[in-house]
RNA sequence: UGGGGCGUCGCCAAGCUGGUUAAGGCACGGGAUUUUGAUUCCCGCAUUCGCAGGUUCGAAUCCUGCCGCCCCAGCCA
């Protein structure tokens, strides 16, 4: 029916109709990470959708680093969230930052007070709290809610002049301390903290809240839809009294510091939208929590291809069309929701398959001798880079008398239904014919250690033979031409799908999969290992790989495994 | 006994101003093609929309009541 079915979604509809009624003429939006940490699974969807969405309608996307708060943020972040919002293929319209605005803030804040809408406090954090009542009894007026504005002005200029000790004080917004909607109890706007800010240096002895920094760096901005997850939801009305009553279209005065700084200033109202976050099965997305492994060494850094970071999907192999083909397929709503893992998995198998050379490679060897072969017989195949697209290209494969095979291609006592090589059984070898196995070597304890088989030369590739039908085909790589590489074969991080749950008792950590890393020494056709890092291949019948980002070496090469191809017959039946 | 959200197929998700048979994707089942048990291609897959009433010729869509789940009591974001 409709092909190009554009995407439907609750955000889109709202951009479209304020598009179409004419209340804005572009779309603004900002993606605002607090640089403390670096991004995961979870904000893709949040960086796909602030950017796509401004994309798609023909706006921009600020990628806005949210650090109003010094001391948690570590500049070691700041450039990873860069690189990795570039990887997903996103580029910003500025970067800024909330300390950009630290002046405009302050001003603004003035403003309240003086407009009689914020006030000093000398209550403690926890008499604050005290007072600030529960669920379902309302709070008191602070005992200092009722200062004359000359007072308040005096008291917050020397919060700002750094005369109070951390803590001792704060400003809040003079609201409403019977709300049902505890954010907006007189929630604080400033707090002192006496602590060096990494790109305001010690010019503040005060820092404002996020509800307050971050609603007036949205109207900064210009953003028109601000877009975040659904906890922020009953945050919203103060989102909104912070717009309004500052009010900073109307209050030029307030922000000249930033055009003084050539920052381009056209503050507007944003409207912020709350969308649910994206949840993943076997995954985990805590910041605390990933920053845990990390430290406790159950995984080898950051960015190991086992986390569920940006930078570890990314050195797993996963690709940005991949993730955001994820994204897409996922849609955007207001429910809480948990995503199959083997939705994304299916994802970047989507994208490689159209993407991805396919190259031969055995992780666990068992020799083929060719015995109808002359000793030393050795040639040079063709074959195509791609079954279905010939802009791939063709590579040179070696063949030889002796070959790798992988060893579970082989069975002495086959299952019902197995399609590959037993005792005095047919299989193709790709790209070379069907071949006999008429015997099989063990050594001293039993095990197979060589299969002496039989080319049949009429069912050589090309030859009108080769279309004698078997029931399997086997890769293979040429012992003597084969490049050892050390492949990492990775699988999901937990062991269940909920690692987060604490059932029975049981820690997240309890769930650590012990075997989502597996190294193995492997052959490699020499056409896949000479090559620059970051290269992706399916390795026919195994999966998709890709040269390690910083580990491969052409005449070292390493291989990560992103994912393996999906196996009807390995699959357990039943799912 | 507070406030804010959300409940449509195993997992997502359209459906919003009520109108014949409830989109689509993933998963799953069956079949075809296949020198990757991959890919691709067909076909199938909710008489039913958390539950119960009501309004109506007609409701997933409107009204009422109930039930369930999520978020909020940082001088974090």
């Amino acid at each position: 029916m409709q092909q190009a079915a554009p995407h439907q979604d609750f955000i889109r509809q709202i951009v479209r109709d304020d598009l179409a009624s004419g209340k804005h003429v572009a779309i603004h939006t900002r993606f605002p990470p607090e640089p403390n940490g670096y991004l995961h699974i979870g904000h893709a969807k949040a960086i796909c959708l602030s950017f796509g969405i401004a994309q798609e309608f023909g706006g921009w996307c600020n990628l806005r680093l949210d650090d109003t708060n010094p001391g948690k943020e570590d500049p070691e972040f700041v450039q990873g969230i860069k690189d990795d919002v570039h990887w997903l293929g996103y580029d910003w319209h500025e970067l800024r930052h909330a300390s950009d605005y630290f002046d405009v803030f302050y001003r603004g804040a003035l403003k309240l007070v003086e407009d009689g809408l914020a006030y000093v406090d000398d209550l403690s954090a926890d008499e604050m709290r005290e007072y600030r009542g529960t669920l379902t009894e309302p709070g008191r007026h602070s005992p200092y809610r009722e200062r004359s504005v000359a007072e308040n002005l005096d008291l917050f200029r020397r919060m700002r002049a750094g005369e109070f000790a951390d803590g001792s004080r704060t400003l809040r917004a003079k609201i409403d301390m019977a709300s049902g909607n505890i954010n907006l109890r007189d929630p604080a706007l400033y707090r002192i903290r006496k602590v060096a800010h990494q790109n305001t240096g010690d010019a503040w002895p005060i820092y404002p809240m996020y509800d307050f920094a971050h609603a007036l760096s949205d109207a900064m901005e210009g953003i028109t839809h601000s877009l975040c997850t659904l906890e922020f939801e009953d945050h919203r009305p103060l989102y909104d009294w912070c717009v309004d009553k500052v009010d900073l279209p109307d209050h030029p005065e307030l922000w000249q510091s930033v055009v003084a700084a050539g920052l381009e200033a056209k503050p507007a109202k944003p409207r912020q939208i709350e969308f649910s976050r994206l949840n993943l099965s076997y995954c985990i997305t805590s910041k605390r929590k990933l920053a845990q492994l990390v430290a406790e060494h159950h995984v080898d850094g950051w960015d190991d291809p086992r986390m569920s970071t940006l930078r570890g999907l990314r050195r797993r192999g996963f690709t940005p069309a991949g993730l955001r083909l994820l994204i897409e397929r996922v849609g955007v709503s207001k429910q809480n929701s948990v995503i199959d893992y083997a939705v994304l998995e299916n994802c970047i198998r989507e994208d490689l398959d159209a993407t991805a050379a396919r190259r031969m490679a055995v992780l666990d060897p068992l020799k083929l001798v060719i015995t109808n072969l002359p000793a030393g017989h050795e040639e040079t195949l063709v074959f195509p880079n791609h079954p279905k697209d010939e802009s791939f290209g063709t590579r040179e494969v070696p063949f030889a008398r002796e070959l790798w095979i992988e060893r579970d291609d082989f069975a002495e006592v086959p299952p019902k239904g197995f399609h590959r090589l037993k005792p005095d059984g047919d299989v193709r070898l790709r790209g070379v014919g069907i071949v006999k196995c008429g015997q099989v070597v063990k050594d001293a304890g039993g095990n197979v250690t060589e299969l002496h088989c039989t080319l049949d030369a009429e069912t050589r590739h090309g030859l009108p033979g080769a279309d004698r039908k078997v029931k399997g085909t086997i890769h293979w790589v040429s012992a003597a031409h084969a490049v050892a590489s050390e492949v990492r074969l990775y699988d999901r991080l937990f062991s269940v799908p909920a690692p987060d749950s604490e059932e029975g008792g049981k820690s997240w950590l309890d769930h650590l999969n012990p075997d989502a890393k597996r190294v193995v020494q492997a052959w490699l056709e020499p056409a896949a290992a000479d090559v620059e890092p970051e290269r992706r291949f399916q390795f026919e019948r195994l999966g998709y790989f890709v040269a390690d980002r910083v580990d491969h070496r052409a005449d070292a090469p390493v291989f990560n495994r992103t994912v393996t191809l999906r196996d009807v017959w390995a699959r357990p039946t039943g799912q």
